[in-house]
RNA sequence: GCGCCGGUAGCUCAGCUGGAUAGAGCACCAGACUUCGAAUCUGGGGGUCAGGGGUUCGAAUCCCUUCCGGCGCGCCA
C-alpha cells in the first residue's frame, strides 16, 4: 500500500484483514466460496474491557459454513493473530471476536490525523458521486422566521458533511415565485406603494401580508415609477410590482442567510420552468407519452372534509405506479399547474442537469408530499436517481423554559435575523445540530447564551480554547515549540507516541482515531447531528483528562523538565484540536482559540 | 378513516442501519481550586426502552398489533 493511499480508518483497515482472514479460511475449505461478506461488521466495542474492535464475523457465518459459531471464531482468531497490527484475539459470548490492537496501531492513528490536519477524516467514499442539496427554499413573501432556521443549518451541515465525505456537493435554493402566494405579495406590496405616496390604505385587508417588511419595497415602488401605476389596471402593475417584490425578498433573505452562514451554489426559479421554454408542460408531456399522465377522476379525501369538493375528470399523474397511494393531479380547476407539476419538471432538471443522488431538506409539515415526490423522480429518471427527503420537525423557541408568543396573523414572528443577532451564530448553528434533524427540537435563547456544560456550544468550543491554550503555557516551558499549527504539527508528529500509556490518554486517541469512521457513517446517513454529539465527547474526555492533572500532576500535559513526554502529550492535544476543528468545520460552528 | 414521524431515567435527549451488563446532560446528594483556564472535573442514587406478540445465536433497533402525541390527507406552497 502506497503510504499516501493509506486509508484514515483504521476500523476499515482491520475490516479489511478480517475479510482477507476469510478468504484464508475458504482456500482451507473451512469456510464454504459463497458467503455473505456484506454482515460482517468491524466495530468499537461498547465495553472497554472488550478489547479495541469486535468482529461478528463468526456468527454470521456460521449457519452458512454449517459450523458453530465458537468454532468459526476459533480459526478467525488464530489467523487474526499473525496480522502485525493485532495484540490479541480473544472469543467472547456468543461468538464475539475482540480484538485488541498493539499500542502502534492507535498512535500510528494518532500520527496520521496530526499530519493530515485539516485533512484528516475526509473519505474517498463519495468519490464521483453528484449529490444536489436543496434546502431553505422559503417563499420570497417575506424574511426568513426561526422555522426556516433549521432547515438551513441542517442543509447546509449536510452539504459540509457529504463535501467532506468525498461527493461532488451542489447547494440548491428553489425559489417559488409562480405560485398565487407572489401575487398575494404583489398586492400587498402594491399597497404599501401607495402609502408610500401619501395615500391613507388603513388596515391591510384579510388575505394580504400585513407585515412592516413591504414597506420598504412600496418606497422602492414610487421611487422607481412615482405615481404612474396608479392608473393602470392591476394586469398591468401586477407583473412589475411582483418582480420588484420578489426581488426585493429574496435579497433580504439572501442577507438573512450569510447572517447564519449559509450559502447556495444555485437559486432555481420556479416561474423559469413554465416561462422559459414552459418545462412543467413538457415534462408533463413526457409522462404522457410514457402512459403515466391520464385524465381521470379522483375519490374525494377522507377525514377532515373538503368544503368545496366538486367531483370532476382532471389530468392526472400515475403516482400509484411507483408507490404512492392515490393519483396526484397536474392542472388546477383554471388550468394553471399545480405545485406538484412544476415541481415534477424541477427533479428533472435536476436529473437532466447530472445529478443523480438528490436530497430535499422540507419542514415537517411537508411530510405527506414525500412518497408522490419519490415516485415522480422514479418517473421522470427511470429509476435512475435517488431521492432522499430530509424533515426537519419544528423548532419550540423558549426564553427561561417560557415559549416565546408568536403571532402569524398579525403578521409578528421572530425573524431569523433576531435570533442570530441575539444569541450568535455559532450557537443557533451548534442547537440545531444538536438533535435528530427530525425531533422536535426546544430551542431556549436564554440557554443557549450560559456558559457552562448546559451549553454544548460552549462547551465543545471552549475545548478547542483550551486545547490552544495548553499550547500557549507549553511555549513557555519549551520556547522552541513553533508556534504555528502547521510547524507545531510536523514537531508533534515525531513526538514519542510510545510515552501515551495511561488508559485515559489512549481513550482519547481511540476516540481520535474513530473520526473517519464516524464521517463515513454519518455521512452515509445523511445524519450531521452524529457529529455534533461525537465533538461533546471527545470535548469531555479532553477536559476530563485535563482535570486529571490537577490531582495527579504526573498526569498533566506539560510536565516540566521532560521535553520528550510534554511532546507526545502536545501531540494528543493537537490531535484533539484537529479533530474539533475539523468538526466544528463541518457544523458551520467557528473554532475559537481563546474565550476570555 | 388512511399515511408519515415520534414515545428510552423526574426533565431534555443520544444509542454508531441487529450486538455483549441501555448511555450523556440537567435536576438531586456528596466531593475537588497556593497548580497547564474551576467557563472545569470526580463519585452516588435513578429504567417494564409506551403495552403485547413475532422473526434469530442476539431486538431500544426489523415485522405485526394496541395505546398516546405531532404532522398531513384534490384545484396552498
Amino acid at each position: 500500500m502506497a503510504p499516501n493511499d493509506r486509508p484514515q480508518n483504521l476500523f476499515a483497515v482491520i475490516h479489511d484483514r478480517v475479510l482477507a482472514a476469510l478468504d484464508a479460511l475458504i482456500a482451507e475449505g473451512l469456510l464454504p466460496a459463497a458467503i455473505d461478506r456484506s454482515r460482517v461488521l468491524v466495530e468499537p466495542p461498547r465495553d472497554a474491557a472488550h478489547g479495541d474492535m469486535a468482529t461478528n464475523a463468526a456468527m454470521v457465518l456460521a449457519k452458512d459454513a454449517g459450523r458453530k459459531p465458537r468454532e468459526l471464531a476459533e480459526a478467525l482468531a488464530g489467523r487474526l493473530r499473525a496480522d502485525p497490527l493485532v495484540a490479541a484475539a480473544d472469543i467472547a459470548g456468543p461468538g464475539f471476536i475482540n480484538l485488541t490492537l498493539r499500542p502502534q496501531a492507535w498512535t500510528q492513528a494518532l500520527r496520521e490525523a496530526i499530519e493530515a490536519g485539516g485533512d484528516y477524516g475526509r473519505a474517498r467514499q463519495g468519490a464521483g458521486e453528484t449529490v444536489n442539496i436543496e434546502y431553505v427554499s422559503a417563499n420570497p413573501t417575506g424574511p426568513m422566521h426561526v422555522g426556516h432556521c433549521r432547515g438551513a443549518v441542517f442543509g447546509d451541515a449536510l452539504a459540509n458533511l457529504l463535501a467532506f465525505a468525498g461527493c461532488d456537493v451542489t447547494r440548491e435554493y428553489y425559489i417559488n415565485d409562480a405560485g398565487a402566494q407572489v401575487d398575494v405579495l404583489a398586492r400587498s406590496a402594491y399597497l404599501r406603494y401607495r402609502e408610500a405616496l401619501g395615500e391613507d390604505i388603513g388596515a391591510i385587508p384579510e388575505g394580504l401580508y400585513p407585515g412592516d417588511y413591504l414597506k420598504p419595497v412600496g418606497a422602492a415602488l414610487a421611487k422607481e415609477h412615482g405615481a404612474r401605476l396608479k392608473a393602470k389596471p392591476e394586469s398591468e402593475w401586477l407583473p412589475l410590482v411582483r418582480a420588484k417584490a420578489i426581488a426585493m425578498m429574496m435579497e433580504a433573505i439572501r442577507a438573512d442567510l450569510v447572517a447564519l452562514n449559509v450559502r447556495h451554489d444555485v437559486f432555481f426559479s420556479e416561474r423559469s420552468l413554465v416561462e422559459e421554454g414552459d418545462a412543467v408542460g413538457k415534462t408533463i408531456a413526457w409522462l404522457r407519452e410514457r402512459g403515466e399522465v391520464y385524465e381521470g377522476r379522483l375519490p374525494p379525501p377522507k377525514g377532515a372534509p373538503v368544503e368545496d369538493w366538486e367531483d370532476r375528470e382532471q389530468t392526472l399523474f400515475r403516482a400509484t405506479d411507483f408507490g404512492d397511494d392515490v393519483d396526484r393531479p397536474l392542472l388546477k380547476s383554471d388550468g394553471s399547474y399545480t405545485y406538484f407539476a412544476s415541481d415534477i419538471a424541477y427533479h428533472k432538471s435536476k436529473f437532466d442537469r447530472g445529478f443523480r443522488n438528490l436530497i430535499d431538506v422540507w419542514g415537517a409539515d411537508h411530510g405527506g408530499y414525500i412518497k408522490r415526490m419519490q415516485a415522480a423522480v422514479k418517473a421522470v429518471t427511470g429509476g435512475k436517481a435517488a431521492l432522499d427527503v430530509k424533515i426537519v420537525q419544528l423548532v419550540k423557541l423558549l426564553r427561561g423554559g417560557e415559549p416565546v408568543k408568536m403571532s402569524k396573523r398579525a403578521g409578528e414572528f421572530v425573524t431569523l435575523r433576531e435570533v442570530v443577532d441575539e444569541v450568535g451564530r455559532d450557537a443557533v448553528r451548534f442547537m440545531m445540530l444538536f438533535r435528530k434533524n427530525d425531533a422536535v427540537l426546544d430551542f431556549d435563547l436564554a440557554r443557549v447564551i450560559e456558559q457552562s456544560r448546559d451549553n454544548a456550544v460552549f462547551y465543545v468550543q471552549y475545548g478547542h480554547a483550551r486545547a490552544h491554550s495548553i499550547f500557549r503555557m507549553a511555549r513557555e516551558q519549551f520556547p522552541d515549540l513553533p508556534p504555528g499549527n502547521a510547524a507545531r504539527a510536523a514537531l508533534v508528529a515525531s513526538a514519542p507516541l510510545e510515552w501515551l500509556d495511561d488508559p485515559a490518554e489512549l481513550a482519547l486517541v481511540r476516540r481520535i482515531a474513530l473520526y473517519p469512521r464516524l464521517i463515513e457513517a454519518a455521512a452515509a446517513a445523511h445524519e450531521p447531528h452524529r457529529i455534533a454529539f461525537y465533538l461533546y465527547e471527545l470535548a469531555s474526555e479532553f477536559h476530563a483528562q485535563w482535570t486529571r492533572g490537577k490531582d495527579l500532576p504526573h498526569l498533566r500535559f506539560i510536565i516540566q523538565n521532560d521535553r520528550e513526554l510534554t511532546l507526545a502529550r502536545m501531540a494528543l492535544v493537537q490531535g484533539v484540536m484537529t479533530v474539533l476543528a475539523s468538526g466544528l468545520a463541518i457544523l458551520g460552528v467557528s473554532a475559537p482559540e481563546e474565550m476570555r
